[in-house]
DNA sequence: TGTACATCAGTGAACGCGCGTTCACTGATGTAC
DNA sequence: TGTACATCAGTGAACGCGCGTTCACTGATGTAC
């Protein structure tokens, strides 16, 4: 039956926010467009009156998970930019590591992206894009724009390989899965302090 | 009907050859057990013969496909231990992103490992503990012993994030690509480089 | 060396199940008069 | 404001398909005598 443009509204945001906490939890091969219809208390039907396909639905998942912690990001550090100590210590944590419905959407599905849709492929690329131009603003402008560059996507890169080595070696070795999460926290932050002594290369 | 001991050690070796390169190449969950037998000449029922179930034979083609990268980075650095900068420059290459179905596993499955059985994430965490005794191993030892570790550990989680995120964004941005590859390994060997020059913290 | 037979790797049909997507239908909503 | 009706979000059965796993069967292999 026909509901109101407001209730459609409504179930398309619970479609998406279903879709981006089981997605983030179960990966993308790992949930069916009927799990998450489920999830946001409807049918599997009704998901296609919102989304094309499951590659759209994934993409559009994607970027609203994105945007919801970007935001929060911003939300946290208030009216001051965040720092990037405040970014790498609040990425690189084992909170965040156990948040999976939450966490950060890159992380989840790192090794999945490449294999899925292009819809998919477009939305995480825009996301690292936007995280990197995040970081990169949080850099000590005395480094040179390069410079900032090449170092917010390295660390942007880390911070996405340790949370999914971190997950991936949790259940076998939960000791390794902190020490990987310490070791790429002080890399990333030691190679920011370093520019405070240059040396030649 | 029964083969002799050599042809089902052989064909062993093939369902494992087969399987290495299409998990590598589409993801776990994106291959089918059909599709391994097909792949190395046989029907699926024989599969079962050899592996109790599809997240055995997922371990042990992730430790097949590990043992046999090993071999051949220690077979290319030849009498010589391969140098930190040998191993950086092998791993964060264009060609190491592309070659999917000879690539490193760990960067093939990291973000769905995590999800899968309890057989594939010990032989993650294994395959993980041996790449970082061998990069640890190749770190001047002018540096603590604490601090190789660190390094080693975020090192392999960095070429595992590089390898990862530059394969996710390939399709949408081949030049980002590119530059994901670039700065990370320009970042990984900018640590190593740094500790000549040690500085307080 | 030759014969009888137990073994077991491999075959292919069948199991129950869930997948993504389509579609005829329902009935409340929103609109035109 | 009241009535007639077109719209369309949501339902749920059905589509064809592939999944992982099991199993009765085949027949060459390997072994015991």
């Amino acid at each position: 039956m026909r509901v109101s443009k407001e209730k459609a509204a409504e179930n398309r945001e619970a479609l998406l926010r279903a879709a981006s906490k089981l997605f983030r939890e179960k990966g993308i091969d790992g949930v069916g467009v009927a799990d998450v219809a489920r999830e946001a208390g409807l049918t599997h039907g009704a998901l296609y009156a919102h989304f094309s396909s499951k590659d759209a639905l994934a993409a559009a998942a994607f970027s609203e998970g994105f945007a919801g912690n970007m935001a929060a990001m911003r939300a946290w550090a208030g009216d001051r930019s965040p720092s990037y100590a405040d970014y790498v210590d609040a990425l690189m944590s084992e909170r965040m590591r156990d948040r999976l419905a939450t966490g950060c959407p890159m992380a989840a599905s790192a090794s999945e992206a490449g294999r899925q849709g292009e819809a998919f492929s477009e939305s995480f690329t825009k996301a690292f894009e936007e995280e990197v131009a995040m970081v990169e603003a949080s850099l000590d402008k005395a480094i040179p724009k390069t410079g900032r560059r090449q170092m917010a996507i390295a660390a942007v890169t880390a911070h996405i390989g340790a949370l999914a080595v971190s997950r991936a070696v949790l259940k076998a070795d939960p000791a390794l899965s902190d020490e990987v999460l310490r070791s790429t926290r002080q890399a990333v932050l030691d190679a920011a302090l370093k520019h405070d002594r240059p040396h030649s290369r």
